[in-house]
DNA sequence: TTGAAAGCGCTAACAG
DNA sequence: CTGTTAGCGCTTTCAA
C-alpha cells in the first residue's frame, strides 16, 4: 500500500492511536506529554517518515537557490544563444533555473505583476524585453534583484552593447572591404520605437557613411517583415532594383540569410555582385559562412548571471552597466 | 489608523472591494481576472505593502505546480526545438517550468539522486537522455511521474519515434526519386550503442535499401564527428572517392548541412550529382532548402507535457507510449 | 469573471 | 496528561 502525499499529523495520530494534538505536542516539545505516549508518537512518525509540510516546504523554499528568466518565446535564435549563456553560468552554480516565456507584453507585465510577490525567486533575468518604468519600480519596491539584458533601463542593472557603434562599425567595414555602394536591410520593429536596436544599427550605419563621403537613400534601405520567407521574397524585388556591386548591411543574421538566399535565386555572386554582412553572429552565421558583427550573444547571458550573483552576495546598491563589445567575424559573404 | 499585524489578503480584500478569492487569484496569476480587477488589486497590494505568509501557502498548496525537465545542454538545435515544444505547451498552464542542463552522464545522475528528493516537483520530463534501471527504479520509488522523450524506458511513459523506419522511408522516398547509387552519413555516437537513434536510422536505411535490390558497402558510409566543420572536411574527401551521382541519407540535418557545403566547396550540383536527405527538421532545414524527414521536435516537447499533465490529475498507473509519425518534406536538395 | 465556502496542515485555548 | 475545537492565512472547488 503505497501513498502518493506525504504523510500528516493526521497520519501520525491514527498510527499512534492518539489525536492530532498530542502529536503537535511532542513534535513541539510543549507541555508535557507522558513518557510512553510520547515514544509511541515518535515511533509512528518514524515509522511514517514525518516531516511537517509547512516547515518542510518554507525550509526547501528557503534553502532552494532560484533566478528565475523572463524570455520571449524561443522564436528567434538570438533568445536561444543569450539563455544558452544563462543556462551555462547558472549550471556552476547552486541555483536553480526557472524560466518564464512571454508572448507578449501583456503577457510579461501579469509575471512581473506576480514574480516579487510568490515568485520566491533570489533574483531574475529578463532577456531582451523592454520593460515599463511601472514595472521596474514593482522589482525595486520589492526588493527583486534584477539584470536587464539588450534593453537597459537607468534603475535597473544591465548588460548592453553600442548598436550605433554597430552600426558604425559595419560602415566602416564595409568602406575599407572597397565598396562605396551601400544598403541597409533592417524589419519592421524599426518602425515602432525610434530607441530599437536596429533603428540605432541604422542611424549608426548612415551617419558612418556620409562621414565617409557616401550616402544611403531611402530607396536603398529595406525594411522587411521579421519572416525568413517574406524577408527573402521582398528581398528579391528590393535586390533587382538595385545598381550592383552593392554592400548590404543586414541588422540581423537572419535577414541577411534572406538576403543570402535572394541572391542565390537572382544568380548573383556573393560577394562579387553582393556582399553581405549580418549583425549578431548566431551559431547558423558559420553555417552559412556569414561575415557578420558578433554580439557575443551566449556571453551576455553568462554576464548577466554573474552580476546578478554577486549583487546577491554583496548587495551594495549601485546600478552596475556592463557594455559588450562587437566584433567583425570575417568569412566569406564580404 | 495603523494596524499592528502585517496585512493578510482579507484586508488587501477589502481595501480593493473584492473577495479574498480574487486577491489570490492574481497573486498566483491564475485563471483570468478581469485586467481592471487586477489592477485595483495590484495597488491594494502595494499600498498595503502586502506580502504573501509563506507557510500559510505552503499550508494550502497541494500541489507544488513545478515541473522539471532534464535536457542536454543546448548544444544541438533539436534539443532546443524540443525544449521549446515543453515551454510551449507549459505556458498555457499554471507549472512552473524548472530546467537542469546536463553535460555529462554523471552530470544526469547526480540529479537523478537527488530530484525525486528535494526537486519539489509534481514531475519529470527527460528530454533526449539515457536512462540507467537504477534510476528509473528510483524515479519510481519516490513517486515522481517522469515522462521520457527519444530514449524510451520499458517501466516509464515515453514518446518517441520509429528511427528504423526512418531509415526506411528514407531509401523508400530516394529510391523513387530515381537513385541508385546510397550513402549514408552518420554521426560518431553510432558506435558506442548497438540502440542508439542513428544507428537504427541506418539499419532501417540499409535493409530497405538491398529490398529494393541496390546496396550500401561500407566504403558508402560515412561516421564523422557530431561537429559541422570536421563533418564538412571529412565529407570532402568521402565525395572525392565517390562516384556520382549519389543519394545521400544522413542521420541529422546539421549532418546533411555538413554535405551541402562539402559539395559546393567541390562544385557539385545539388541535387543533380548529388541529392540530400535529411532528418530532423530543424527550422535551419528551411533556410537550406533541405529536403528532410520530419520528426517533429517541437511536438514531442508538447506531446510530452500533455502526457505528464494528464497522469498528474489521474494517475493512471498505466505507462504510455506515445510514438510520433515521421514525414518527408521535400525541398531542393533531393 | 467572480464570490461563498470548504478545506489545507498545523497550533493553541479550553475542557476534562 | 490528553482530546476537542476553533482558528491561522491562503488555495480551490463549485455555483452563480
Amino acid at each position: 500500500m503505497t501513498r502518493n502525499s506525504p504523510p500528516t499529523i493526521y497520519d501520525v495520530a491514527t498510527v499512534a492511536h492518539v489525536s492530532i494534538a498530542t502529536v503537535s505536542r511532542v513534535i513541539n516539545n510543549l507541555e508535557k506529554v507522558k513518557p510512553e505516549t510520547r515514544s509511541v508518537v515518535l515511533e509512528a512518525i518514524d515509522s511514517l517518515g514525518f516531516v511537517p509540510k509547512a516547515d518542510a516546504r518554507a525550509r526547501a523554499i528557503r534553502t532552494q537557490r532560484r533566478i528565475g528568466v523572463v524570455t520571449p518565446f524561443f522564436t528567434a535564435p538570438s533568445f536561444v544563444q543569450r539563455l544558452r549563456g544563462v543556462a551555462a553560468a547558472l549550471g556552476q552554480t547552486p541555483y536553480e533555473l526557472v524560466i518564464y516565456t512571454v508572448t507578449s507584453s501583456k503577457h510579461l507585465n501579469s509575471y512581473l505583476d506576480t514574480l516579487p510577490l510568490t515568485g520566491n525567486l533570489d533574483g531574475l533575468i529578463i532577456l531582451s524585453l523592454e520593460l515599463d518604468d511601472h514595472y521596474v519600480e514593482r522589482l525595486l519596491d520589492h526588493h527583486l534583484e534584477t539584470v536587464l539584458v539588450e534593453y537597459p533601463h537607468p534603475l535597473l542593472s544591465s548588460v548592453e552593447i553600442d548598436n550605433e557603434e554597430g552600426g558604425k562599425q559595419a560602415a566602416d567595414y564595409l568602406h575599407k572591404r572597397g565598396y562605396r555602394r551601400f544598403a541597409f536591410v533592417g524589419d519592421t520593429s524599426t518602425a515602432e520605437y525610434g530607441i530599437h536596436p536596429i533603428s540605432l544599427r541604422l542611424n549608426g550605419f548612415r551617419k558612418e557613411i556620409s562621414r565617409l563621403g557616401c550616402n544611403l537613400p531611402d530607396c536603398q534601405i529595406l525594411i522587411a517583415p521579421y519572416d525568413i520567407n517574406k524577408t527573402r521574397e521582398q528581398a528579391v524585388e528590393f535586390l533587382k532594383s538595385q545598381e550592383l556591386p552593392l554592400a548590404i548591411f543586414a541588422a540581423t543574421d537572419l535577414q541577411a540569410i534572406s538576403l543570402i538566399q535572394a541572391a542565390r535565386q537572382l544568380n548573383l555572386r556573393i560577394p562579387e555582385d553582393l556582399a553581405v554582412l549580418g549583425f549578431d553572429d548566431l551559431d547558423m552565421a558559420e553555417y552559412f559562412n556569414l561575415t557578420t558583427i558578433r554580439q557575443h550573444l551566449d556571453e551576455s547571458g553568462e554576464i548577466a548571471v554573474e552580476m546578478l550573483l554577486s549583487r546577491l552576495t554583496n548587495p551594495n546598491r549601485t546600478v552596475q552597466i556592463s557594455k559588450l563589445p562587437l566584433e567583425i567575424i570575417e568569412r566569406g559573404t564580404t
